[in-house]
DNA sequence: GCCTAATCGAGACGGTACGTCATGTCTTTAG
DNA sequence: CTAAAGACATGACGTACCGTCTCGATTAGGC
């Protein structure tokens, strides 16, 4: 069920993808969807939840601080072409649409994605300058380096390119290092 | 008509904003909106586009220019408080949903304001740093500028505080100086 | 839509006559239905009127009240054996099941038909005894000649034999005469 | 479970009246009720033999025949009135919209009932005439008899008055002596 | 000042999807 | 080993809008 809704959506598009579709191309009945799930937005949240986890993952050290975060800022940009951050994309443009699911998709994953973005760049930083920021900086600085790439992609529709993800990288830890 | 749609999507939501309900509201009927749009999404457009560009513009130096950046960031976080910037967040919302609207947003409203904010932020860096940097160096400002207030709002869904803004402004900045 | 109502119904049975059914027999949308009528009675009821009407008519005199008599009894045991007469039945039927049914099937039909059938028998009667019986027991005389037919179709399912018919006319001018 | 239903029935009315309602009435799972019965019709039909064959029995004499003729069909009206009545009413109704039903309620009451008012309405006429009438003809007088009965509650949705008790079974008792 | 023609409101139409209900079959769980 | 609980595929329900399509009625503007 999850697999034909996150097909459908990828193939088809979010407003394409209707509750009926996505039963008849699981084979299921209406009714069972109902029965698990109130909405299609319900259901993507659950197949985001998955795939993105480990999409959206912090990567050990494997270079120099600057290197590990414009590699994870590439990823970040790549994982927008895949399948999981279509959903993700769907979901976050329903969100600005629908109260119900802005709050459900908080809730379902982006504060787990923040706790783990706040980890993974908190570390990072104290790699590259000696010692752990509080939590307020984590989060600003967690702000300052996703907002470019998601700026980019979710309001420019365009591609994330080298110099931008190594312009924020840089502006990252200048200001970390403050 | 415009107003009418604008009233809907602010008092009911974007989902709610029918072509019906336009009409009704309007005392209008449905047929003398297909004249004139081919869907809410061009009406909203067109309300769109009167009221962000005066609500976006960049002002004349009134400070430093860091306290200038400052100011206009907090005027863009302040927009989406705004029923045109609901209109705008709707809109960018459906963007990610639908690719017409995608491209009828940015080349209607989009890639203008695009101008803008260039032309803005180009000027405030040559009054700081002395010399007018080249397009491409602009372009990669204006997403570290912009980037991280729209992550706020539209991703996280909360309100840009004033350590992001000043974060940001010192990173736009130091990076513009080199 | 009334011909494609009726057409399921003599062919398919009441229940397997749905709205779905209608609309897709007649190449219309459920809608265009529900604009009309608020259900498959409230479209049966229609299909009845014109039909039945004509069916059930008392017939201009041919021949001795007796006879003329036992020609309509005969008429009214063929009548459910027609497609309106069959649409009669199930609604008859319904009737038994839905307070709804009726009442709509009542005011709709059956007050009228009464009527007719009180006109009808009271001219017979009047010629048969020479003077007009008053109205109460003319509704007396109308349940002893039509009780015995609708008992033996409906209730037990079967035909209506000359024997019964004869019976009955039989039955109806003596109460008639005193 | 009868019971359930019985109540379901008199309560709610036929329609409301479903094997899953019934079920959860009598605090037992739908499978329980498909195992001993494959439908509610059914489950009706069960609930009506016991209770209407007793209160549609033909009484021991009592009276003139004519009177108590008068107080048998008094009866017979008033037993739709009751519960067991209202069940008999439904099934009655039904069985005019589905052939299966038409067969199951003749075959699992009508036929019975039919043999008791045979008896019961022949045994009267031969007090009342004499000698006993042959089985046609009983049949006959049994369609006479209960037909403006069965026509005024089935069909018109009337109550039984007592003029027309009257004359029906003078109608009956005459043709009997023919 | 009249008359064509464009434009308007109203709303019917064929569709698609919605979310709900009951069906009859089936599997799982607990006594 | 039975029976409760309830999941399942099916299919109709009645509703909401979609975008297209006639309808008059009402304005204009060109004669």
């Amino acid at each position: 069920m999850l697999n034909a809704a996150d097909d459908l959506l990828v193939e088809q598009g979010f407003a394409a993808t209707t509750i009926e579709g996505i039963a008849t191309r699981a084979g299921v009945a209406k009714q069972t969807i109902y029965r698990w799930w109130k909405s299609k937005v319900d259901i993507l949240l659950d197949a985001l939840a998955d795939d993105a986890r480990e999409a959206l993952a912090w990567a050990e050290p494997a270079g120099t601080p600057s290197e590990d975060l414009t590699a994870h800022l590439h990823r970040v940009g790549a994982f927008f072409g895949e399948p999981a951050g279509q959903v993700f994309q769907a979901l976050l443009g329903h969100a600005q649409l629908d109260k119900d699911t802005a709050v459900a998709l908080r809730e379902g994953f982006l504060l787990e994605q923040r706790e783990r973005d706040a980890a993974g760049l908190g570390a990072l930083v104290e790699r590259h300058v000696g010692e752990a920021p509080d939590r307020e900086t984590v989060d600003r600085l967690v702000d300052l380096l996703l907002g470019p790439v998601h700026y980019r992609i979710l309001v420019l529709g365009g591609p994330v390119d080298d110099a931008l993800v190594e312009a924020t990288a840089r502006a990252v830890l200048e200001e970390a290092a403050g």
